[in-house]
RNA sequence: UGGGGCGUCGCCAAGUGGUAAGGCACCGGUUUUUGGUACCGGCAUUCGCAGGUUCGAAUCCUGCCGCCCCAG
């Protein structure tokens, strides 16, 4: 195998003690170009490495889909990759608990009429805590993962920054890291360009280098995420009326509240107006879909709930993001925060399609302050 | 079966003789490790039907069909 050319020091890269001979490595290999690069670079630091895949969900489902992860073909991947970079390899049986931490609150989630966002919840459960003791009964030194997020390391510890590639920033969907956890991570891509990655996966000569980048949600065979929750959840969801919130006329029926999220505009086959509807609320025991115009989607605040703190909280202006592909919009937070407190982040600027269920996460600049789970809104 | 009004894309709707606006919806694309949003593009050879007038009609005339209102 030949030498990685361009690349900064491993050393750096995991900042681990000298010698790196004398350290272990678990790389959380997920099938996927990233993780694969991870190892790849870990596998030439001198360090003993481990990788180690979880198998998340069911085989059949999963095998010959683009762009999935942790299941199928992506198992038989990541052993490929460790295979060829003479790595150790283990991969753990987890479909019960993603299914229960996951799969199963993703679908009560959409029946309560919130959108919840399970790779969030994939990275607080079998992501980071299941892989982390994983990781610590395998003696490591520390758990590396392909995620697109910096951890700096600051005068009151390590501290989370979204990654040096704007476009690939993955700091939303990891808000939740503990600071436990945040001590013991590593995340060797930050900071770097994706295609520097794909460059570097060729010239390991990993059969993953052209792989697509997974997408979507990892356990929706086909994007329709309503079939999984009728699935798991049988005749949980029924039609109802949608109902213009402004004056109450029924408009039309739905399919179901599981279809719908706060802010949509599509899919709600309500023709003749004058100016597009959106979801403004759904209210889930009266089967309701509230529709009404832009304007009634605008939020001054949101009450946040599970928050989680990853370092000290700055006396300088802080972002929120409410979506991943959001902009930071700057807010006040109102109440405390971290330790799993409830608070009130307060948008100094109206922020539009805020849906219930979403995650909401806060920036003091780079760094990732932490966040919560959008519990309420208020106009 | 007296009077009046209306019938233009799935919905709303402009257009009253010169060769079918626009909005909503829908579809496609772009963006994107959640749902969505946003942006870009597509979307009536045809105007309830049948005749007629005219160089030319959705626009004028006649008949028919359908719907609505008022009504003695």
């Amino acid at each position: 195998m030949s030498r990685i050319s361009a690349l900064p020091d491993p050393a750096s890269l995991f900042d681990l003690p000298a010698p790196l001979s004398a350290r272990r490595i678990v790389v959380a290999m997920s099938g996927g170009v990233d993780s694969s690069v991870v190892a790849g670079i870990a596998a030439q630091s001198g360090a003993e490495v481990i990788g180690v895949t979880l198998q998340l969900y069911d085989h059949g489902a999963a095998t010959g889909r683009k762009g999935a992860c942790c299941a199928g073909d992506d198992i038989r991947d990541a052993r490929a990759v460790a295979d060829r970079l003479g790595i150790a390899h283990y991969v753990f049986d987890h479909e019960s608990a993603f299914r229960e931490d996951v799969v199963e609150r993703f679908a009560d989630d959409y029946l309560s009429g919130r959108t919840p966002i399970p790779c969030i919840r994939c990275n607080m459960g079998p992501k980071f805590t299941d892989l982390f003791a994983m990781a610590r009964e395998l003696g490591a030194d520390c758990l590396a993962t392909g995620h697109y997020v910096r951890r700096v390391v600051g005068p009151a510890g390590p501290e989370l920054h979204r990654a040096f590639d704007p476009a690939r920033d993955q700091s939303y969907f990891l808000y939740g890291t503990t600071e436990d956890q945040l001590a013991f991570l590593r995340f060797p891509l930050g900071g770097m360009p994706k295609p520097e990655v794909r460059r570097i996966a060729g010239e390991l000569g990993l059969g993953v280098a052209a792989k697509p980048d997974s997408q979507d949600i990892c356990f929706v065979p086909d994007g329709d995420y309503a079939r999984v929750v009728e699935k798991v959840r049988p005749g949980g969801s029924a039609p109802g009326e949608i109902v213009h919130a402004a004056s109450g006329d029924v408009l039309g029926t739905h399919r179901g509240v599981i279809h719908y999220t706060v802010g949509q505009r599509r899919g709600l086959e309500i023709g003749g107006q004058a100016e597009p509807l959106y979801v403004v609320a759904l209210d889930a025991p009266a089967r309701r879909v509230m529709v009404g115009p832009r304007a009634m989607l605008a939020v001054s605040s949101a009450t946040i709930t599970e928050t989680n703190r990853i370092g000290p909280l700055t006396s300088g202006p802080l972002t929120a993001k409410v979506r991943s592909l959001a902009k930071p919009v700057p807010v006040q937070l109102d109440g405390p925060f971290g330790e799993g407190t409830t608070t009130t982040i307060r948008f100094l600027q109206p922020e539009y399609g805020v849906a219930p269920g979403q995650a909401a996460v806060l920036y003091a600049g780079e760094r990732v302050v932490g966040g919560g789970w959008i519990d309420e809104t208020a106009a």
